[in-house]
RNA sequence: GCCGCUGUGGCGGAAUUGGCAGACGCAAGGGACUUAAAAUCCCUCGGUGGCGACACCAUACCGGUUCGAUCCCGGUCAGCGGCACCA
């Protein structure tokens, strides 16, 4: 009989969907498992082969763990708000929700054709009120503990998109998303407040399990440095606060700069007597765009200040103030004390402006380049300081400072608060209003949620006002404080609120009193294991860590973090080895693999393809070996005989149980599915299997391929569904070999090999090298030196 | 520039704690079966030399530690990802 995939595929789905194996109990006697992988955005090109590469990793963990007796939660649902719905919806004419609904019909019968073992009962999906119902609650929550506030500031403004960024949505001065230039606008934005959280967000990464690569770019991201703040008196009469992680070098502080958007400019500008000229900097600095600010290798400018300048604390000398886009107004105290001889950027803007460099840490030549080691270098020129090395200087020179009152130690992180805002329809409305007589109104948690209106037209504007602004009669409300008039806010929240709590959501997906009931996120949370890509781990990672901390502190969740496990999964590139994409031409569509080779195939291909955590290039030819070891799989049929496992395959088979189960808690389902081909050429070589044998080997490949394996299990004519069994047990003694063969080297190198038996000692085991023949023809007439025996390994016997 | 990662056959990739480099699979070549092809099965498959058993070389490159290094250490080169005028 040939192994035909469609009906077998098909039956199955069928079968398990009837049965509900996959249903998770938020009442059972079993311990739980909380696998999550990132629930997908619902896009028009429908399903990629880089989302099942994911989704098949924590499938097969999954399976495994309810086959071990875990009742186990794995859910899946739609990130659907977005802007590639919204831009499609204007260009066809059809509203985002028609859109998204057929496109999530289409992902969901590509997923499930899979045979992937969500919990469909549970599916969620963040369009949809009775869910962003709770999205809008907990920024309601935010915006009570002062977390959520509105500021008017320059933001990213994506000029195609017509759209405020998040700083993260900004990638080399361009749209993450669409590669248009991106400007500053000033504008009237929501903001979370992240930067509350940056030291725990920091701290807390030592609670959980995560791939030291995120970790360390998480921390990058939000970039602390430690330091000090200190005071410049000015001829002005006032101070100007710098923000410095070398106090050390105070002393060769020779000027100072501040960003062109500095407050100080207007206190000072009756003062100025180049006012023209700093304007002018001014103006210029903000016509630029984000690209032109950040683009490499570009020549310092700078306008000094006439009419005001600093003293040196320390030095007491008069030092002049420029005006430069090279501070940034956003970080620190947007000044800085320069101190040329020390800092690269400082020395460049010397040299080009004639200042003096001073030099107050020896060991290099400050005239020829900034000398910046913090290792080596001795003070000098630095009174109080000389002698002592950086790190105590600046130990020292913080505690005079503070003594003095002109300073303090202070940290600093580059994080920024989250721009919360989006001038576009298809996101969840922020449910405030604005009342003439009382400000900015949340509205009453009973309100929620507050649906998005239907509209005739969801384009964005040139203004920055967004579509909703237009809705006359959905914005003009009352006032739920006084019942006066009151206007709603018309922007909407970044796509990456819904994501920022939905595994919250699966835990008790259709509970209408509270985002999951305390019992539910008792049982489940935290996550135990999540899986996604790296492009996250500064975005929705550090996001959704972020506010569940936050609920963490209001008493919601239990936990402190969401997550207890996370890894990463490399991604799937075309056949040529770039990344897979419409315009490269090299994108693969699964339907026609999972119809060609079927589900099963496609799964185990997908694993095998090379190192999970690493991008691996699709190859379609390769495909045919996983499909091939499918076939032989099922033609044991034909092979199967009457009893227990044979002496023969005894040892292979518990070896293989042992390195299967280990390989996939470790990530290493390619060499899993390597062990399964190895002792299918065991077992071809022994001529067939046994009912025990098939019955094993059925277990270990269930996780892998699951439908295949159930229809041989039933074949077979065993009870119940594989999916239902327990996973199989080995016996460590059995994976021992009873005779190994050893390696006998002579001076490093091998010369034979030798069958001991595996329980042999050092002294037998360099006996028996001695009397191998062509050994013992190498050692005639040399001296020994050593004899090195590594039991189960190898002999290696040191002469001259 | 800074942080993180990677470099192994024609290809994807294995190699537990420093212990037989190349598991498993793809591709390729040869053979069997077939009228033929496909499928399947068997054999070969890092390089050089040799009829041969075998020998030597080989994990980006140079050096070190070690009886022994793909693995540890120092340096160089190349590539990937992230950040980047963050004081």
């Amino acid at each position: 009989m040939k192994y035909e995939h469609k009906p077998i595929e098909k039956k199955w789905q069928a079968r398990w969907e009837e049965a509900g194996v996959f249903h998770a109990s938020n009442d059972s006697e079993k311990p739980k498992y909380y696998a999550l992988i990132e629930f997908p955005y619902p896009s028009g090109q429908g399903l990629h082969v880089g989302h099942p590469r994911s989704y098949t990793a924590l499938d097969i963990v999954a399976r495994k763990r309810r086959m071990q007796g875990y009742n186990v939660l794995y859910p899946i649902g739609w990130d659907a708000f977005g802007l590639p719905t919204e831009n499609f919806a204007i260009k066809n004419h059809i509203h985002p929700e028609i859109v998204t609904k057929q496109n999530i019909a289409r992902f969901k019968q590509q997923l499930q054709s899979l045979g992937l073992s969500f919990d469909w009962s549970r599916e969620i999906n963040t369009t949809d009120p009775s869910y962003y119902k709770w999205t809008q609650w907990i920024f309601l929550q935010l915006l009570k503990h002062g977390l959520a506030y509105k500021k008017e500031m320059a933001v990213n403004w994506c000029t195609s998109c017509k759209c405020v960024l998040a700083n993260e949505e900004v990638v080399n001065g361009v749209c993450e998303r669409c590669g248009s230039e991106v400007v500053h606008k000033v504008k009237s934005q929501w903001m979370l407040k992240i930067t509350e959280y940056a030291q725990r967000l920091i701290d807390d990464l030592d609670l959980v399990d995560y791939p030291e690569r995120v970790k360390a770019q998480q921390k990058n991201w939000i970039g602390r440095s430690t330091g000090a703040e200190v005071d410049f008196p000015t001829s002005a009469g006032d101070k100007l606060t710098v923000y410095t992680t070398r106090p050390d070098t105070l002393y060769g502080a020779t000027y100072m700069v501040i960003s062109p958007e500095h407050p100080y400019i207007e206190t000072w500008a009756p003062l100025l007597r180049n006012l023209d000229e700093v304007r002018a900097y001014q103006q210029e600095a903000a016509r630029k765009s984000d690209f032109e600010r950040t683009e490499v290798a570009k020549e310092k400018t700078g306008v000094r200040l006439d009419g005001v300048c600093a003293v040196n604390p320390l030095t007491g000398k008069e030092i002049p103030i420029f005006l430069s886009d090279y501070v940034l107004v956003s970080y620190g105290t947007g000044a800085i004390m320069a101190v040329p001889a020390h800092d690269t950027r400082d020395w460049e803007f010397a040299k080009k402006f004639g200042l003096p460099i001073v030099e107050v840490v020896k060991g290099g030549n400050v005239e020829e380049a900034a000398f910046t080691d913090c290792e080596t270098g001795v003070m000098v020129n630095s009174g109080i300081l000389d002698g002592l090395t950086v790190e105590e200087a600046k130990k020292k020179i913080t505690e005079y400072l503070t003594e003095q009152g002109i300073g303090h130690a202070k940290v600093n992180y580059k994080l920024r608060d989250w721009v919360f805002s989006r001038q576009r329809y298809w996101g969840e409305p922020i449910p405030v209003v604005f009342c003439e007589k009382c400000g900015c109104v949340p509205l009453p948690e009973s309100e929620l949620p507050l649906r998005l209106p239907e509209v005739q037209s969801y384009e964005p504007t040139d203004t920055g006002e967004s579509p909703l602004a237009h809705m006359t009669e959905w914005v003009q409300t009352t006032c739920p404080h006084c019942g006066g008039p009151a206007r709603r806010e018309t922007d909407t929240m970044p796509q990456w609120a819904g994501s920022s709590w939905y595994y919250l959501r699966y835990m008790d997906p259709h509970n209408d009193a509270a985002l999951a009931s305390k019992e539910a996120l008792g049982y489940w949370a935290p996550v135990d294991w999540y899986n996604g890509g790296m492009e996250h781990t500064t975005l929705h990672l550090l996001y959704s860590r972020f506010w569940h901390k936050f609920l963490y502190d209001i008493g919601v969740v239990p936990t402190k973090e969401p997550y207890a496990k996370r890894t990463s999964h490399g991604m799937i590139l075309g056949e040529n080895g770039e990344k897979m994409s419409k315009s490269r031409g090299n994108v693969v569509n699964p339907d026609e693999i999972v119809s060609e080779y079927g589900a099963d195939t496609m799964r185990l291909y997908e694993m095998f393809i090379g190192d999970f955590e690493k991008a691996a290039p699709w190859n379609t030819k390769s495909i045919r070996g996983c499909r091939r070891f499918l076939e032989r799989y099922w033609n044991l049929l034909s092979t199967l005989r009457e009893g227990g496992m044979s002496k023969r395959l005894e040892g292979p088979f518990h070896k293989t149980v042992k390195k299967v189960g280990e390989d996939i808690e470790n990530l290493k389902f390619n060499t899993a599915i390597a062990a399964l081909m190895g002792l299918m050429n065991e077992i071809d070589a022994a001529g067939g299997v046994t009912r025990e044998e098939l019955r094993v080997f059925t277990l270990l490949l269930n996780p892998f391929a699951p439908h295949i394996t159930e229809e041989v299990w039933e074949q077979a004519g065993f009870e119940g569904m594989v999916a239902q069994q327990d996973w199989p047990a080995y016996d460590e003694a059995k994976c021992r070999d009873e005779v190994v063969e050893l390696a006998v080297q002579v001076n490093g190198k091998v010369r034979a090999r030798i069958q001991v038996p595996a329980g042999a000692s050092r002294e037998e085991a360099v006996a028996q090298a001695k009397a191998e023949p062509k050994i013992a023809a190498e050692l005639a007439g040399r001296t020994p030196v050593k004899e090195i025996c590594v039991p189960g390994k190898l002999v290696n016997l040191v002469v001259k």
